[in-house]
DNA sequence: CGGCTTTGACCGGCGC
DNA sequence: GCGCCGGTCAAAGCCG
């Protein structure tokens, strides 16, 4: 009996409980303004339904090398995110990191972000979902002809896992020391030209037909060479 | 002073 | 039914 009474102040304090009453309220306002994203979600807000639309979310995952020195687990998309949490799962050692969009608060994608058990090096980031708004970097950056990247312009390797949706794999490290790498046991099977061009295909096959995740893919390299810029001015 | 990151707790789903 | 685990929230702290 010691204990129980105990709860009321606990909950109190720890928020959840009282804020779920209140959450439901506001619950006709969501999204009034924009509306745009999902404009045929109509039938979704009746929650009761299991919702399969975490199901129909896109899901990327986009693997990102980068140096071991660098410890954190940005990456750099060109995308404003904001970090809610991290986690540290029994699948891997190392903690996920999980990020929203704040460029725009409407926006439902989500980010997970974890370094690969096998090669500490290579960042593993999760999209769930897409941007329902423009590039933030399209908005702010001037118009130039440089912006249109291409993927062949860096060092860059792609391999499609079947286990759910297609993964690629950005070696944004420098390209110098690309060779003597032989971390992963995936260099090795990257060996051979013609497995490179067969990725490569299958790489431009799968962001042909995802443009949204092209251009995310396109920001996140030029921010990564616009950083190498700055850094090695070139 | 405002925004972002960190961190611990809570919640819901799933497996046993 | 219980316990585990992944995911999310929100207060506190930190930084620009």
């Amino acid at each position: 009996m010691t204990k129980n009474p105990g709860t009321s102040e606990l909950s109190a304090s720890r928020k959840r409980k009282a804020e779920s009453i209140i959450t439901n309220i506001n619950n006709d306002n969501n999204n009034g303004t924009t509306g745009q994203s999902e404009s045929s979600s109509s039938d979704e807000d009746s929650c009761k339904k299991p919702r399969e639309e975490h199901i129909k979310a896109k899901i990327s995952r986009v693997c990102v090398r980068t140096e071991t020195s660098d410890t954190g687990l940005v990456v750099k998309d060109g995308y404003q995110w904001r970090k809610y949490g991290q986690k540290v799962t029994r699948d891997n050692p190392c903690p996920r990191a999980y990020f929203k969009c704040s460029f725009a608060p409407s926006c439902p994608v989500k980010k997970k972000v974890q370094r690969s058990a096998e090669d500490q090096s290579v960042l593993v980031a999760t999209y769930e979902g897409e941007h329902n708004h423009p590039h933030p970097s399209k908005l702010e950056a001037t118009p130039g002809p440089n912006r249109c990247l291409t993927l062949a312009s860096v060092p860059c390797s792609a391999s499609l896992s079947s286990s759910s949706g297609p993964t690629i794999t950005l070696d944004l490290t420098k390209p110098k020391s690309s060779n003597d790498a032989k971390t992963s046991s995936t260099d090795r099977r990257m060996g051979s030209p013609e497995f490179q061009q067969f990725l490569v295909e299958q790489m431009a096959s799968s962001l042909t037909k995802d443009p949204s995740f092209k251009a995310a893919v396109a920001a996140a390299i030029s921010g990564n060479i616009f950083k190498q810029n700055q850094t090695e001015k070139w």
